[in-house]
DNA sequence: CTTGATATATATTGGTTTGATATATAGCAA
DNA sequence: TTGCTATATATCAAACCAATATATATCAAG
């Protein structure tokens, strides 16, 4: 599964640019499971292009620059097809916040408590604004996802919230709190 | 965060060889929430020896090639603590299943079928395993990041088992059974 | 008793991807 | 009028991944 097969699909929604793919992967649906930068996205399109599966239409903005704005063919469509059709390989996670959690003890008290705090109020902000996209006329298969992460980021709060106290306790042994220490 | 530090990170564990660090990340505890191969740890122990952060000693073995076992030096215990109070940036997250069940309505129903199978199989895998590991003794970060790895885990599997019947009833409509029709 | 698979172990290469930056224009706030 | 944000495309060095090469040992299957 490479970019180009990831282009294919934001294309299956619908004709847009190479921008707009980019903030899909940033804030929009997709951002939820996966990531692609422009240096992928544009050469990825390029590509796609020169081998027929999407087409474009430049569409000339005053003010702005001109928009390239791709679409699927009939060989793209059957393109993705194909690539979906491929076994899937393993989810891979990169969080730097746990890898600061999971070496909190080499770390200043104070700092890994605020890694902590701004972990739990990421998950607290993330099922927020799942909650607000509105399943209704979803395909099936997107409606599990979505529900999917909704749940995910809902218990990765409720578990940090549970264990918040126990974990700031241990970190800041014998009274030494943060500020007034004496 | 770069593999560098990951690799001091493993190192501060105590002394290994670039081939373990590998496998800490394919099976160990890193698994969960980084990765990183043999391509990105060779060069990046070899970067690090120049910097005098890690020291090497090569024990030679009969039968098996020569080991190379790494150490962290005070350099190197100081650059990790200094790397680890950098802010960590967001978690990004592959998911080549995730793609596939977003995108279910454009694959053959049995196929989605299979690969939803499968996910909700890894996971509850994945909490087997780390429900098997014991958190005696571990500091506390570390013992957080095992509960909520397992916590996550658990969640995930209970999630797709309750939303199994509906994703396949949808997925296959008007008794589309995958084999008798007619 | 040899073939193939698996495991230990280091290392490199080609291609992909990231993160940052360049270019160009407009709007809006300080 | 300076700086910030947003729209939009594009490129580049550095980092990174997947695959492969090398070398040896063990163990099971045929």
């Amino acid at each position: 599964m490479d970019v180009k097969t990831l282009c294919l699909g934001v294309l299956s929604l619908g004709d847009t640019t190479g921008y707009e793919i980019r903030k899909m992967f940033e804030d929009g649906p997709f951002g939820h499971f996966y990531d692609a930068s422009y240096g992928s996205i544009y050469p990825a399109l390029g590509k796609l292009l020169g081998e027929g599966f999407v087409e474009v239409s430049e569409e000339e903005q005053e003010g702005k620059p001109a928009k390239k704005v791709y679409s699927l063919t009939d060989a793209g469509r059957a393109r993705l097809k194909e690539a979906l059709a491929e076994p899937p390989g393993r989810d891979r996670i990169r969080s730097e916040y746990l890898v600061r959690l999971f070496f909190a003890h080499l770390m200043e008290p104070q700092d890994a408590c605020r890694v902590y705090d701004e972990y739990l109020a990421s998950f607290e902000h993330l099922a927020t604004c799942a909650c607000e996209v509105d399943p209704e006329g979803m395909p099936p298969g997107r409606r599990v996802v979505r529900g999917f992460g909704l749940h995910l980021y809902e218990a990765m709060a409720e578990y940090m919230r549970q264990h918040r106290d126990e974990f700031m306790e241990e970190m800041t042994p014998d009274g030494a709190n943060q500020e007034a220490a004496e």
